[in-house]
DNA sequence: AGGTGAGCATTTTTT
DNA sequence: ATGCTCACCT
């Protein structure tokens, strides 16, 4: 029997956990419940006899995922809480494009582009097609590409313009490399149940309840991913969200997808979820007053049966390194005087420049801390560098790929001997890797290079034909193929010191491991080379939380704050140009900035600080602040402006005294 | 091939 | 202030 208790639940949740079929929106406001409500609802259907493998439950992150599992799993019979599938939109996409991409001209094992393989081609294709005088950003025209995409714009066949001519060239590489990037994972598979029935009729089939988490952050290609698999009329679907927390317009995240959700999937049943049960009520209605500004909202109002608590704080600082100074030195003395452990703190800000100075204060204190964002495992060279040795394993037509290790380690296929084998390759529409193997390029080599190519394919094809026998030890092939043709030597011998080696070489043994793992895991069904690629080029996250010294005070961005929740809160820099960044005034977005400082004031739940500087240090000089015009808009009951200057001067309080007196006689004692 | 310096832009980043 | 790119040099 399931082990939940409905009870637990709010009437409003309830309502949303006993819905049957058809569409719902769910509105669920900031720490109102929702992960808590959806999982209830998937253990209360499974609990009436619903099949759980026709559960899809759909998420942004690996992390969303994981958790609505594990969530799953403490409510329902183990057996039941695995067949119910919780996955990402990227990750489900790839399931459903292995299994009948071949329906779409592309291979069963085409590669996934992430964005530095991405960014590449696309220099590369506009080195190659722009003329002496044009210039062309390759962000922007990534950009310009993943916009076309999302919003599911045909690719130009006639467009004379630089941007048109890269975007046509980029999707015809990436057609002939059998490689796909992000936003074709979602793309293609749209494409595939658009246009395939009976593919779209086998996930129909398998997915009787759908649910969409963060539904607010969906774009035109996942609200269509969305309508394709939702079956029964009306549709069976379920999405969860909170327009109020759409923060991801700039990356093609379409509120209007939440707002007119009715447009979509009509006469739906609409349930709010008001009642907060993080955040104070003194925070709660500054949150409340500030968003109401906001025009085009469904509009939601948070309470809390809590009292108020401690009312906000708004301080006005000299400048941004006192606005450092004060906040670590607020952290060290709350943390004293409420013996909250450093974890309960997270200081929130707009842009990552902004952690700089909270560092090196944070240092000179001696405050442990944990800085989220910066470049993952997956980024580091030694891993791109494996990735691609096992991509090039299994879609040896990836010539991107390919050229990344095709003289890495360093064998003696230097630059001018690719750059023939790529003219050659062209000329005989081949891929490289066969450019590679055939004699009349061979021949036109010298002795010395083709003896360096000759071994360099051998040694990837015969890894290439164990790999691709059933029941083998993926991880002793790669290991071997990685040893053996020098590259773990190449890789220590490049580093400058013996700690950056053993640090790669460690990183190398950590992927291979994690390979091994996954095989294991995974048994000798399917090809276990190529899901753990999905799985890691899908999953860019893992041991960010699992480490040890990982904690401490928090900085962390408001964007990736989303989701999270802290006892103790500062949010700092809000001044007009930071805050409302200056960027979205000109781009007329100023609206999604103040859901970004509600999803800050949000995160909070026992106390919020939030300081401004008069003025900052902006691109290496000082530059006067005037302070957001959010504050004004904050402005009510249980909100206090402080002033910072007294602050400063104000003797200490008993409860600190006596607090510092506590800390000084522990240092004593321990020594 | 890998290192160095001038020149330049500078938000956010689930996959 | 700082980090990144690209061109040019050793």
């Amino acid at each position: 029997m399931a082990r939940f208790r409905l009870s637990d639940l709010n009437p409003e949740q309830l309502e949303a956990v006993y819905h049957e079929t058809g569409p719902m929106l769910i509105l669920a406001g900031a720490g109102t419940g929702k992960t808590r409500t959806i999982t209830a609802r998937i253990a209360w259907l499974i609990s009436q006899g619903e099949d759980p493998a026709k559960m899809l439950a759909v998420t942004f992150t690996n992390k969303a995922a994981r958790e609505m599992k594990e969530r799953i799993a403490g409510m329902v019979d183990p057996a039941e809480a695995r067949a119910v599938t919780a996955s990402t939109f990227h990750a489900l996409c790839l399931r459903i494009l292995r299994a009948d991409a071949t329906r779409l001209g592309y291979k069963a094992n085409f590669s996934i582009f992430d964005e530095g393989d991405q960014m590449g081609l696309i220099k590369k294709i506009i080195t190659r097609v722009s003329a002496k005088d044009e210039k062309l950003d390759p962000n922007l025209a990534k950009n310009m590409i993943s916009k076309a995409k999302n919003n599911r714009w045909p690719v130009p066949e006639d467009e004379e313009s630089l941007v048109g001519t890269v975007y046509r060239r980029y999707e015809e590489e990436l057609r002939a490399l059998n490689a796909m990037d992000f936003d074709d994972l979602l793309g293609k598979a749209v494409l595939l149940l658009d246009d395939h029935p009976e593919v779209r009729e086998k996930w129909r089939e398998r997915v009787k309840f759908l649910m969409v988490d963060e539904f607010q952050d969906t774009n035109a290609l996942q609200l269509d991913l969305v309508g394709l698999l939702a079956s029964g009329s009306p549709p069976n679907v379920c999405v969860v969200g909170d327009d109020d927390q759409s923060i991801y317009g700039w990356r093609g995240a379409e509120v209007s997808n939440i707002l007119e959700f009715e447009k979509h999937f009509p006469d739906p049943r609409i349930i709010r979820l008001e009642q907060n049960y993080r955040s104070t009520n003194a925070i709660l209605g500054a949150a409340n007053r500030l968003i109401k500004n906001n025009p085009r909202r469904r509009g939601k109002n948070l309470w809390s049966p809590k009292e108020g608590g401690e009312p906000v704080r708004v301080i006005a600082v000299p400048d941004d390194r006192k606005e450092a100074e004060f906040v670590v030195q607020e952290i060290a003395a709350h943390r004293d005087s409420d013996r909250a452990p450093w974890e309960h703190f997270a200081v929130i800000y707009r842009m990552n420049a902004q952690s700089r100075l909270l560092e090196s204060n944070l240092r000179q204190h001696k405050i442990p801390y944990r800085l989220v964002g910066g470049k993952s495992f997956f980024e580091r060279r030694e891993i791109k560098d494996i990735t691609a040795y096992m991509t090039v394993l299994l879609n040896p037509e990836d010539d991107q790929t390919l050229l990344r290790i095709v003289n890495t380690p360093p064998r003696g296929i230097g630059a001018t001997t690719v750059e023939l084998a790529l003219a050659f390759s062209i000329e005989r529409d081949l891929s490289l890797f066969e450019a590679l193997r055939h004699p009349d390029y061979l021949g036109t080599c010298t002795r010395r290079a083709a003896g360096a190519i000759a071994s360099f394919v051998d040694e990837i094809g015969a890894a290439r034909i164990r790999v691709g026998t059933p029941g083998v030890d993926a991880e002793a092939i790669v290991s071997e193929l990685l040893t053996e043709c020098g590259y773990i030597e190449d890789l220590k011998r490049s580093c400058k010191t013996p700690e950056e080696a053993l640090n790669r070489e460690g990183n190398v043994k950590e992927m291979l491991r994690a390979l091994g793992e996954h095989s294991r895991r995974s048994g000798n069904s399917s090809n276990p080379l190529q899901s753990f690629l999905d799985e890691i080029s899908l999953d860019r996250e893992r041991e960010e939380d699992k480490d040890d010294d990982n904690r401490g005070v928090t900085l962390i961005t408001m964007h990736a704050a989303k989701g999270l929740e802290f006892p103790h809160v500062y949010l700092v820099g809000v001044e007009d140009g930071l805050l409302p960044h200056e960027r979205s005034k000109t781009e007329g977005t100023v609206d999604e900035e103040r859901r970004l400082f509600y999803v800050g004031i949000t995160r909070a739940m026992k106390s919020l600080v939030i300081t401004w500087c008069r003025n900052r240090m902006k691109f290496g000089s000082a530059m006067h602040c005037r302070p957001s015009p959010f504050l004004d808009e904050l402005q009510g009951e249980n909100v206090e402006m402080e002033n910072y200057e007294e602050i400063m001067s104000r003797p200490m309080e008993e409860e600190d005294v006596v607090a510092q007196f506590a800390k000084l006689r522990a240092q004593l004692a321990g020594s």
